[in-house]
DNA sequence: TCTTGACTTGGAGTGTACTCCAAGTTGTAT
DNA sequence: ATACAACTTGGAGTACACTCCAAGTCAAGA
């Protein structure tokens, strides 16, 4: 990973520390994913490393299956404050199963498609065989 | 996983084994994902055991990341036939690939859940500590 | 025969998460 | 001074994958 300034200073350099695209960024505000950003006199949104450190956080989770809402709610915990510390813990303990539970099912996903790569090039092989698997995509 | 009849006769019965609704099914046919089932004089869908166990890999195929697009394009060349069979594998190949960089994303995300966790219950346990990281979610 | 329920169709509507646009403002380089 | 890029806003549009609906047909039981 880049590592991240201090802070920077435009949407743009918000958008090339984190990965996500300026309308992202803007859309997770106005959704109230991200809390209002600080703005120059100019009005542009400004960034502290706090803060695109928690956007990368945020990435994150959604790739892992967390929804916006959820983020939402993650959120809202946090911003009460030390007394929604356990509540955030069994959040994150119960996502951390969930990501289990996805790990397992690609793992005998994969077992799945190696047993069907294996079918496949028997059959180039020997194209005789072509009539054994009769299951659908897998002869 | 339920062990599928030979025949069911009905897109209800179809659902049933394969975990697709109805809705999903005749969506799957009339977007090509899915061949034009075969009907009894009444109208209604039949599905061989055969069938069935092609959605059931399709479902599969969908739930570890790849687009209706991407399984259409399976499906048709799987209708060409054994021409077809080396394409076939590298598109499994290559899927199985992408099965395996999302596996390394969960494990890589579960450790750091792990580590906010632990942080997590430091501060639980002293409270003080809480300043010590700004990391936001993570304090 | 009549009702009930499972099915059929084409098409409209939904939820999630963006992504794009128009119109206007500000900052920088020439 | 002027051009031009980068930013701002509210709101509209898009992509994906369903999900629901209305109107009609068909099969089996009372």
């Amino acid at each position: 990973m880049i590592d991240i300034p201090e802070t920077v200073s435009s949407i743009k350099q918000a958008a090339e520390f984190t990965g996500l695209s300026e309308d992202t960024i803007r859309y997770y505000e106005k959704i109230g994913l991200l809390p209002y950003a600080d703005r120059k006199a100019s009005g542009h949104r400004t960034y502290s490393k706090h803060q695109l450190e928690g956007m990368v956080f945020l990435t994150r989770l959604k790739a892992t299956g967390m929804t916006l809402e959820e983020m939402k709610h993650f959120r809202k915990l946090y911003e009460r404050g030390e007394a929604s510390l356990p509540q955030r813990v069994s959040i994150l303990i119960e996502h951390k199963n969930r990501i289990q539970n996805e790990i397992d099912r690609l793992l005998e996903t994969q077992r799945i498609i190696d047993y069907k790569i294996d079918n496949y090039n028997e059959v180039l092989v020997n194209p005789d065989l072509n009539k054994k698997w009769k299951s659908p995509f897998a002869d």
